[in-house]
DNA sequence: ACCTGAACACCGTTCAAGT
DNA sequence: ACCTGAACACCGTTCAAGT
């Protein structure tokens, strides 16, 4: 009878269960608060429990990073790879906003998932299929990867809930330290002001650089760029 | 007498000495390897003695970000919005370089300091006086910013000292996977193996970008954009 | 095959005390 | 004003033992 306890057992330990109730935890609570023995509590468990499923604490935050990446959508479903890059950078981006926590590893990991491969592969296969020369599908793929990784690290450092709420803490800010920061910063100042008058949209605002760089992508290709669905010429 | 040891004691410990060893000793030997201990060390010292100097190593930690900042060369010298734009870019890149901690770091730094406020303040009075509007200005520099740090990031996780020992290492760590990798990931081999040949060249791919990137700025400036050196109308 | 208990080396940080 | 010593709560991880 000491088995039937207010908290029921959890069906079973394993490595799959383990990842996803780590991401949960991650989610809710933060990266720091995550730790083998707040995630074996989880499981109203004892933090070695997790050894058997988990080598270490460096494979659980691999393995944490690849779930994210699994999440990308990468189905071009027939578009052209403007549209299919374009669909995938958003994608990509709406995993790392749901886990605040995964931008901030990627630092740290060197040994990529399944999931991971997986996104790069079909990343790459997307651009050479449309004519991207091998060397210019190397610098559309740098040049966006670069962008959207940066793109929510830059997010995440400013990291406000709603932008009215980004505005007035940066104003604060701004406002409390020594000699008239006004004078020191007028460039600064004005994009606090006018970003609180207006809110910031992060959403359109990843939005737009990814334009710019997808046109600036364009340029890339070869001659026949402009003719849509034409394949590339056999030599 | 016992004052005369063999390790001479060091002048006296203060906030830019403090700050200045813990970035000397993440650049020698790496962000995880940098704590309140070893740094005490650095200096002779029992830990509690450096919190006389920074409050924890929270504060520590931004305060080396900003010694970063401080090594960005955003001197203009007259030239025009786009080469000055580039030259900070790089001269960013190369401070993210020779401090590869500092990338991962600003992920969970909210408290820029006045280095940091100050970059940022110089880069948007360089787009508005070139004269992008102040929407246009928010765009070019979230987009540039995202792209180096972004750039910066992917550099270090895939972080290898010679283009030759990059390709080696990825083609032994997929050639070890369980089933033909080849078959899995045809196009990540094209990679690996092209990459391999020709050598990869990040200061070169970063310029790619890069160029990229500011061609398509310069598209968001008003009309008279191509006339330089002409000032922004008065309505 | 899976989970537990006790222990170890290592963190950041506190507090009261020394000079 | 600056540094020290001892201690605390908290990490990841080991090892031998339980079932």
């Amino acid at each position: 009878m000491a088995e039937q306890l207010a908290t029921p057992r959890r069906p079973r330990l394993n490595r799959d269960r383990v990842l996803a109730a780590a991401v949960a935890l991650a989610d809710d609570t933060g990266i720091e608060a995550l730790t083998m023995r707040t995630l074996a509590q989880e499981f109203g468990v004892v933090p070695m429990a997790l050894y058997k499923h988990v080598a270490n604490k460096d494979q659980l935050l691999d393995g944490m990073v690849d779930i994210v990446f699994a999440e990308v959508d990468f189905t071009s479903g027939g578009a052209d790879w403007k549209t299919a890059m374009r669909k995938r950078a958003l994608s990509m981006r709406g995993a790392l906003m749901r886990h605040r926590w995964a931008i901030g590893l990627m630092e740290s990991r060197m040994r990529p998932g399944p999931a991971n491969l997986r996104y790069h592969n079909e990343t790459m296969k997307c651009l050479r299929e449309a004519g991207f020369p091998f060397q210019s599908a190397v610098h559309a793929y740098s040049a966006m990867d670069s962008y959207i990784y940066g793109f929510a690290l830059q997010e995440k450092t400013i990291g406000f809930a709603t932008p009215q709420e980004a505005a007035e803490v940066a104003e604060t800010r701004l406002a409390m330290q020594p000699p008239s920061l006004a004078e020191q910063y007028p460039y600064l100042l004005e994009v606090v002001a006018e970003l609180g008058k207006a809110g910031y949209d992060y959403a359109a605002e990843f939005e737009v650089g990814l334009d710019l760089l997808l046109d600036g992508i364009e340029q890339l290709r070869p001659e026949w760029k402009s003719q849509a669905h034409r394949r590339p010429p056999r030599t």
